[in-house]
RNA sequence: CGGGGUGUAGCGCAGCUUGGUAGCGCGCCACGUUCGGGACGUGGAGGCCGGGAGUUCAAAUCUCCCCACCCCGACCA
């Protein structure tokens, strides 16, 4: 049993002036947690209780699902990641380190290799996988910016594990386990989530989903369906693609002076300022041009590459979905040095006419998937003050390709059922991912297959960060007054309050109960202090957040002694019969 | 890494413009009263004013440099 009177935990009255996201103010009020350390934190009792029982509902779920768990140091040396490059490809973000005799060591931000290599110690035959292995385990990644509490540290935990099999239909259904798994996880803490589609970039991985909690802290940016299920990563939303139009009867694409209009916005001021160039029905808008930019591809072998891109100009690049499509390769603008080189490009006014690999620049030349055969344009011109109007795509010029790289607006367009999207933020509780062969081949793990030939096992990779779903469930459930743990989350089942005054009957029964709740199986946390006045115990039991109060106070002096029973989350109280109470409360506190 | 903000008692803050004995609320300690919604009285303890250098008779206050934290952006299995 905890009893406030000799519970390690202070509360705070007033918010912790460093913290803005509600499960970190709350958190920390409430005595859960403190700042240790820049992206570190300490955990005190009620936070500590409560950590271990989100942990132990991941490892429960995990076992459940047939994934056996095993542990690895989170000091690792620097070899194995020099092997499959992770040791400079990880960047800032990884913390190295030198032990006494100046050899490299990390601390591991994640455990591919380690894994891998696990599987390579003990896997000697297609007879020991199929396997699926996770830990939990604290992870390490120097954020350049930690915030938001928990919600983004330099030092969490996280649950990862990693599936080995021989085929890509066995990897198919280890990956359908674990997004089972997840699926019963995250409905078991009571989280609300998306699935949402992801690109698996760089890693190299065919199928990828992430799951997402709603939330405006969040930091993630997704697309959902107003009317449909559809939720899709950003960078990973497919654009529909319209259908061509005929080209019979399309007027002629005009060159036009257009002085002064370097921007889309000049541009389309300028044309519907000029009645010779007025649409019949309506105004030109900014989603009539063709905006085309360049950006340089820097590939990881050290290669560059110039690519071209046309985007309606009602829309921006979005750099995200750029690098996500052009992965491993980075996309970096075009420098005044980059024009130089081009002497063709005029810069405000680049058109079709020299983009592309057979036009003058030869510079590969990607559009956006709105811009079919038939599609008519006001794009630049390739002149300084010249743009050409009514450029048809399929007639006046063809690109190398298209590119998913515009940015997503809301209302555009649902690519599954044709609805408005919407955006929203959320954040990342998990990822699942099927990484393939890379880490495999690169440390050498394969196995003897039943034909006798050695045999590359394909990976999955699937991650739940343990100590940020602490953070979103106190984020979910929490309100204005404090925390509201889900009940299986929560540190104890019974916030027990005495109330009255010290030496009348409330003392003796609140002792009473509490004894008889804790042999009845129940964990109680009983506010037995006599130095605080009732107020601050009420306001202490609110912010603590168990998710039943129960009170001993003036009812337990009536004739029919009574003891009051609260729901945390509703606010709903009733009186119980004191004799009742017991039976009451393990009812209502009933593991579902 | 860029922009903005903030560093003063355990926590939340004032004082800084205009240099001159470091303050308030909460919390903490002691005693008494109170006891169902963050009670009250009386008396206490607690500070290298983020760090360093400078200006000055004198610096929390003015100048310069550094550091940390928060927010936005960049970045981010």
């Amino acid at each position: 049993m905890l009893r406030m009177s000799n519970l390690f935990v202070k509360t705070l009255r007033d918010d912790p002036a460093d913290a803005e996201v509600a499960s970190h103010r709350l958190l920390v009020r409430a005595g859960y947690i403190r700042r240790a350390a820049p992206g570190g934190f300490s955990w005190l009792p009620l936070g500590w209780e409560v950590y271990r029982n989100v942990e132990n509902m991941v490892r429960d779920e995990m076992n459940k699902a047939g994934f056996q768990e095993v542990h690895f140091p989170a000091l690792l040396p620097r070899e194995p990641y020099e092997t499959t490059g992770r040791w400079t490809e990880y960047g800032d973000n990884l913390f190295r380190l030198q032990d006494r005799k100046g050899a490299d060591f990390l601390l591991a931000p994640t455990h591919e290799e380690m894994f891998t290599l696990m599987v390579k110690d003990i896997a000697a035959s297609y007879k020991d996988l199929p396997v699926s292995l996770y830990q939990i385990q604290t992870k390490y990644r120097d954020e350049a910016r930690p915030r938001a509490g928990l919600l983004r540290t330099r030092e969490f935990v996280m649950k990862d594990s990693y599936s080995f099999d021989l085929t890509d239909a066995g990897l198919d259904e280890s990956y359908a386990a674990h997004r089972q798994s997840y699926i019963d996880l995250f409905d078991r803490m009571g989280l609300p989530y998306v699935i949402v589609s992801a690109m698996s970039g760089a890693m190299g991985g065919s199928k990828s989903e992430e799951f997402l909690s709603p939330m405006d802290v969040g930091e993630d940016t997704y697309i959902r369906c107003t009317n449909c299920d559809y939720a899709a990563n950003v960078e990973a939303v497919t654009t529909p693609v319209p259908d061509d139009v005929p080209l019979d009867g399309l007027p002629e694409a005009i060159v036009h002076d257009t002085p002064g209009t370097p921007t889309i916005e000049t541009l389309v001021d300028f044309i519907n300022a000029d009645a010779s160039l007025r649409l019949p029905d309506r105004d030109w808008s900014a989603a009539d041009t063709l905006k085309n930019l360049v950006v340089t591809l820097k590939h990881p072998d050290g290669t560059v590459e110039p690519l071209a891109i046309g985007i309606p100009g009602d829309r921006d690049v979005d750099m995200k979905r750029l690098e996500a499509v052009v992965a491993p390769a980075e996309a970096e603008p075009f420098t005044e040095a980059d024009f130089a080189k081009y002497p063709s490009l005029a810069k405000g006014y680049i058109g079709p006419g020299v983009l592309g690999e057979q036009n003058a620049t030869g510079i590969r030349y990607l559009v956006d998937p709105r811009i079919v055969t038939g599609t008519a344009w006001v794009t630049g011109a390739d002149a300084h003050g010249r743009h050409v109007i009514g450029l048809t795509a399929g007639r006046d010029f063809t690109p190398d390709g298209v590119i998913e790289a515009a940015e997503i607006l809301p209302g555009d367009t649902c690519p599954a059922c044709g609805s408005d999207v919407e955006i929203a933020r959320g954040i990342e509780i998990g990822h699942i991912f099927q990484l393939g062969r890379k880490y495999a081949e690169a440390l050498d793990l394969w196995v003897q297959g039943e034909d006798g030939k050695p045999a590359t096992p394909t990976m999955g990779s699937y991650g739940v960060g343990v100590t940020r779903c602490l953070a979103a469930i106190a984020e979910a459930t929490s309100d204005d007054i404090g925390l509201c743990w889900p009940r299986e989350i929560s540190p104890a089942d019974v916030h027990l309050v005495m109330a009255g005054k010290e030496g009348g009957p409330q003392r003796e029964a609140a002792e009473k109960i509490a004894a008889e709740l804790e042999a009845r199986g129940l964990r109680v946390l009983f506010d037995d202090r006599v130095k605080v006045s009732p107020g601050v115990r009420f306001k202490d039991a609110e912010l603590i957040g168990i998710p039943t109060i129960a009170v001993a106070g003036r009812g337990v002096a009536d004739d029919e002694p009574t003891m009051e029973v609260k729901d945390r989350r509703t606010g709903d109280r009733e009186d119980v019969p004191l004799d009742q109470v017991v039976d009451h409360l393990v009812a209502v506190t009933k593991r579902v």
